[in-house]
DNA sequence: TTGTATGCGTTATCAA
DNA sequence: TTGATAACGCATACAA
């Protein structure tokens, strides 16, 4: 096990200064050829790769951004983040990927540890966390971008949609349909503005129609096939059983669709579901979900972009208001009681 | 945008030497009651958090593990990394996860950047890779296990199943069934071990059943729904169709079984479809899939475990080997021809 | 175009 | 128990 190679060792090897060499590596421009072919293979023979720790705290910067999404398990972030990370690349950076598991707190400490790592740039999903996450932040002077909603409290960058109005749309889509007993399968709210607000949006569609509020009953659970299945049984068990369940995102429309079939009920004939997100779960389950179409690679590319910008600016942009789209599927009929 | 505050900033509104601040944040029962206060709350007041260069620079340590992974894009990877990290957070590690798309030589980039960011240990998925990436990391001296797989060229410590075993014995349980005639549509093998072992298990049950070799149809293709439903449409219209298609996954069997609805061929009772890995989907699509098990998380704990041991003990230890497991549900049935 | 010298924030060694 | 100080590996201003 020798001790990795050093600038020093490279230079050394390749009969220069270590400012040379630092220079090959870093604007290779700035050194005569014949010179720098002799460091390269310098380099090259010992294997050497620069000390990110020691080039961090030299260059006060770090060519990284990161990103802290709620899970690594709903593919629409996976998406979203892949796309995010090609356009960083193009532009020479590197992502570093954190998850919060809905948890704010949790979320706080990913914030610090990557930051602690010298993120020069954040991806947020939401704008809903504690003010300390974001003073952390501003304090620090360090870009942050916040994603899949269209408005912060704080002067944020938001890239995103308008997730009540959407939720909303879909709601007045289901209602067209002549229901009017709907009900929701929604995430946890607390700490979770998205699935609040597509909540919120439902009940502005339903006030819109005058369907009685508190007819309206909402179940919250953990973004899970059981969960959902679960809060599926109590909701169609209730008195009278609603003739709809919107869902706050397609995994949740899954679970559902999957106990509402184990329990014999034909989907939508006898009982209609929507999700959120058009995921491709969404088209592969019977039925095809009828659902809300997320730009989320757009919203990937378009949050890099701002993100770039700003580091660039050395301050806040505005950001960018993505519009979605209701995609209309088998799992939406009209009303049969 | 102040400046961020440094350890020196701490110590002097603590009245005290960097050094003790220090040792008040890495081991703080070396340091008396009473100033330990003073200077935990000079850190609060100052929002001081560590500088990760300095600190890798000085320790020659980061407390962290990389994982480069095929993609994100694939449930199973999420779930195992989810199960690793957990482990890895229990013993203070922190977790640096970057995707190779499946390409070898992306894989050396990430692997490079991981270590340049002062990665104390890999996890890697699969063995297949070129001798330059083990060299790179064998020369530096940092430990990494090789999931996914049982074995490999290198001494390295695998933790992970025999992929050719698994896929011999559900391709057993299909020629069980009756079939004689089977194809496969497989992920690309090129630089992916365990696509390649999975076409080889199949063989060899081909083989010991005497079925002709030759008459076996494998289609590779990219681990996408459509991919796979084109692949689907190619294995059908040949002469004689196959009365079951073996997948390399369940995202592959999804889209095969999505398309071979789409073409109005019942699911098993015209064509049996099988699956590998036993992801969410394959219980959500129906009919639901007959898959094989693998057992991700107990894989990604035992990954971690055996990246902490070799940090320990600063050599390579012997892997753990994983038992896969078929599960029998829906989508494979009689021969029918 | 290249080299010299300094400093980045932290840890660790050694004295006090 | 605490403090002074020397590394750690690299980038860069400045000098040559």
């Amino acid at each position: 096990m020798a001790p990795l190679p050093t600038l020093e060792d490279v230079a050394s090897r390749a009969g220069v200064s270590t400012a040379t060499v630092s220079r090959c590596l870093n604007s290779p421009e700035k050194v005569v050829d014949h010179t720098r072919e002799k460091v390269m293979s310098a380099v090259d023979e010992l294997g050497y790769t620069p000390h990110f720790g020691g080039r961090a705290l030299a260059s006060r910067t770090t060519n990284t951004a990161g990103a802290v999404i709620p899970t690594m398990d709903n593919a629409i972030f996976a998406c979203a983040l892949q796309a995010f990370q090609k356009e960083l690349a193009s532009a020479g950076m590197t992502l570093l990927v954190a998850s919060s598991d809905y948890s704010p707190s949790h979320e706080f400490e990913q914030i610090c540890t990557l930051v602690e790592r010298g993120a020069d740039g954040l991806l947020l999903i939401g704008a809903d966390r504690p003010k300390t996450s974001y003073d952390y932040l501003d304090k620090r002077g360090i870009p942050y971008v916040v994603a899949w909603t269209n408005h912060s409290d704080q002067a944020a960058c938001c890239v995103g949609f308008d997730n009540r109005l959407a939720a909303k749309r879909m709601a007045e889509h289901v209602i067209a349909h002549g229901h009017r007993n709907i009900a929701m399968i929604s995430g946890i709210t607390e700490g979770n503005d998205r699935a609040a607000e597509r909540v919120h949006g439902v009940r502005d569609a339903l006030a819109d129609a005058e369907i009685n509020p508190d007819a309206f009953k909402v179940v919250e659970v953990n973004y899970s096939l059981d969960a959902a299945g679960r809060a599926f049984d109590k909701l169609i068990t209730t008195s009278p059983p609603p003739t709809a369940v919107v869902c706050g995102n397609d995994v949740l429309a899954a679970g559902a669709v999957t106990r509402a079939k184990a329990r014999g009920l034909r989907v939508p004939k006898d009982i209609s579901i929507v999700g959120f997100d058009d995921i491709e779960l969404a088209s592969v389950i019977e039925p095809k979900l009828t659902t809300v179409h997320v730009p989320h690679r757009r919203m990937g590319v378009a949050a890099a972009k701002c993100l770039l910008d700003m580091r660039e600016l050395e301050r806040t942009i505005p950001g960018r208001e993505f519009m979605t789209e209701i995609i209309e599927r088998e799992s939406l009929g009209p009303v049969n009681r």
